[in-house]
DNA sequence: GCAATATAGCAGAATTCGAA
DNA sequence: TTCGAATTCTGCTATATTGC
C-alpha cells in the first residue's frame, strides 16, 4: 500500500483514531495533553499500528524513530488506540464480523472514536428494506412506529431457519436462498420486531405441541399406574379428600415434568371409580373441591372435609399468600428517596398485616421473652422479602430500596448488587440507577435557573 | 384472544476514574 | 503511566398489563 496516497487523502485523516495523528505529526501539541511516553508504551503503539495495518501511523513512527510522543489523559489516545488494536485482533479471529469505518465529517480530531453502533432500528431507515415476514417496509401504525431490525445473532438466525423449514410458507419462498445462519447474516434479513416474535412464537408452540403428543402416549401409561396406586391407598368409605389433595399425592409420585392438574385427577377418579364416587360443589367456591364414596353419608362428608381443610397447611399458606401479595407499600409512584422509604415503612408499621404477624408469633413463640421491636424488625424484613418475591421484583419494598442503596454506597460494586438482586435481596442495579437518575432530573427541574440544585 | 404498551433485566461498548 | 473496575449509554428480549 502506498503511504503517500493516504497521506494526501484528507478524509483518511478523519477515519483513523485521532490519537497519534496530531501528536506524532506535529510533535508537542499541548503541555496538558501530551506526554513524552515510555519505550514500553511506544513499543505497544508500534504493535497496535501493525495489528491495525495503520500505515499512516507506521510511517510516522518510522519518521520520528524512537522519540515520538503521544496523547495520554485526558484525551486517552494511547488507551483508545491500544484497545482498538486488541478488538481488531479479536474480531479477525471471528468470521462474519464487519469492520466498522467511522464517518469522519464534523468530528473533533482530538476526540476518541465513538463506539461501534449496532445495526438496529435506528440505522434501518431505508424504506426499500422490507420485513421478511410481512413483506412490508418500515411504517407507522397508529401511534406506533414499526421499525425494521436485522437478524444479527446466530441463535436467532438458526431458529428462524428452523421455522422456515418447518412451515415452508411464503416466507420460505422469499428466503429460499438461505441455508445456514451465515447466509442469514450475509443476506441482511430484516424484520419487524413483532412480526418475527409472533412467527417464532407460533413455531415454538407448534413444535411444543408435537413433542407433547409424542410424549403423551408414554406418559399416559405411567400416570395411570401411579393414579391406581394412590387411589388404592385412600379410604373413600370412611374419609373424604379434596381433589387437590389427591392431585398432590399423585404428583408426588410422578416426575416433575409429568405433573397433572386437578381436572385430570378428576377424570382419572371417574374413570377408575365410575359411579361409586361423588363430588360436591360448595356454594362459596363454585368449583369441584371434594370427592367421596357413595357409601358415606353426605353430612359426615362435609364435616370431614371441613376439619381436613382447616388443619391443612394449604389454607394457611393461601391466606398468607393473599395478605403478602396484596399489601401495597406505595413506593411505585415515588422516587424511593429516603423520605419515601421512611414514610412507607412508618405506614407499614402502623398497619402490619395481622395474619402474618399472628403466623410469625406462632412460629417463634419465644418472641415475648426478647425485645419485641427486635423481633418485629425480623418479621417485617421477612414479609418484605416474600412480598418482593411474589411480585417477581415488580413491587419495591422499603427493605429492598434502602438495602440496595446502602450496599452500593458502601461497596460501589455493581456485581454485589446484581448478586443480591438474583437472590431477591435487592432491586436490580438498573432499577437503582433509574431511580437515582429520576431523582436527579426532578431536582434539576425544580431548581431555579442559574442556581445549583444543592 | 390478540395487539399494543410498559417495564425489568441483561449485555455490549465506550468512557471515566482511581490506585499502584 | 498503566491497568482494571465502575459507570454510562444504548439496544434487545421477556413478561406483565391494558384496552379493544
Amino acid at each position: 500500500m502506498n503511504f503517500n496516497t493516504h497521506l494526501d487523502n484528507s478524509n483518511y485523516l478523519n477515519t483513523f483514531p485521532k490519537l497519534i495523528l496530531a501528536v506524532v505529526a506535529g510533535g508537542v501539541v499541548g503541555v496538558t495533553t501530551t506526554s513524552d511516553g515510555t519505550d514500553d508504551g511506544r513499543a505497544k503503539i508500534r504493535m497496535a499500528a501493525e495489528q491495525l495495518n495503520d500505515y499512516f501511523v507506521i510511517a510516522r513512527i518510522k519518521a520520528y524513530s524512537n522519540t515520538f510522543k503521544y496523547h495520554l489523559k485526558p484525551k486517552a489516545c494511547y488507551s483508545t488506540y491500544i484497545l482498538k488494536s486488541k478488538r481488531s485482533a479479536k474480531t479477525k479471529s471471528e468470521p462474519g464480523h464487519v469492520e466498522e469505518v467511522e464517518e469522519g465529517e464534523g468530528r473533533d480530531s482530538n476526540k476518541a472514536p465513538k463506539r461501534q453502533k449496532r445495526i438496529t432500528s435506528s440505522s434501518c431507515k431505508d424504506n426499500e428494506r422490507k420485513c421478511v415476514i410481512c413483506d412490508r417496509a418500515r411504517e407507522s401504525c397508529g401511534t406506533r412506529n414499526r421499525v425494521l431490525y436485522r437478524i444479527s445473532e446466530s441463535d436467532r438466525a438458526a431458529l428462524f431457519l428452523d421455522a422456515l423449514n418447518f412451515y415452508k410458507d411464503e416466507v420460505k419462498t422469499r428466503c429460499a436462498f438461505l441455508d445456514t445462519a451465515g447466509d442469514v447474516f450475509a443476506a441482511d434479513v430484516f424484520y419487524h420486531g413483532n412480526c418475527l416474535r409472533q412467527y417464532l412464537l407460533k413455531y415454538k408452540r407448534q413444535i411444543d405441541a408435537l413433542f407433547e403428543n409424542i410424549q403423551r402416549s408414554d406418559e399416559a401409561a405411567t400416570i395411570d399406574s401411579n393414579c391406581k396406586c394412590v387411589f388404592d391407598s385412600l379410604d373413600f368409605k370412611t374419609s373424604s379428600y379434596s381433589v387437590s389433595h389427591i392431585c398432590n399425592l399423585i404428583n408426588a409420585k410422578l416426575e416433575t415434568d409429568n405433573q397433572i392438574d386437578n381436572r385430570r385427577t378428576k377424570v382419572f377418579l371417574i374413570k377408575y371409580f365410575k359411579d361409586t364416587i361423588c363430588f360436591t360443589y360448595p356454594d362459596d367456591r363454585r368449583k369441584s373441591q371434594m370427592v367421596y364414596s357413595s357409601s358415606l353419608l353426605q353430612g359426615n362428608i362435609i364435616e370431614s372435609l371441613r376439619s381436613s381443610v382447616k388443619s391443612g397447611p394449604q389454607k394457611i399458606a393461601l391466606e398468607l399468600l393473599h395478605e403478602c401479595k396484596n399489601y401495597d407499600f406505595g413506593l411505585e409512584a415515588t422516587y424511593c428517596t429516603s423520605e419515601d422509604v421512611k414514610l412507607s415503612l412508618d405506614h407499614y408499621r402502623s398497619h402490619r398485616p395481622q395474619q402474618w404477624l399472628q403466623f410469625m408469633k406462632f412460629m417463634f413463640p419465644n418472641t415475648s421473652n426478647t425485645n419485641t421491636d427486635e423481633w418485629l424488625l425480623k418479621f417485617d424484613t421477612l414479609f418484605q422479602f416474600i412480598h418482593y418475591w411474589l411480585s417477581s421484583g415488580r413491587n419495591r419494598t422499603p427493605f429492598h430500596c434502602s438495602l440496595t442503596q446502602t450496599v452500593h454506597n458502601l461497596s460501589r460494586s455493581r456485581q454485589l448488587v446484581d448478586i443480591m438482586n438474583r437472590m431477591n435481596l435487592a432491586i436490580s442495579y438498573d432499577s437503582m440507577q433509574r431511580l437515582n437518575t429520576a431523582v436527579a432530573q426532578k431536582m434539576v427541574e425544580e431548581t431555579l435557573p442559574n442556581r445549583c440544585p444543592w
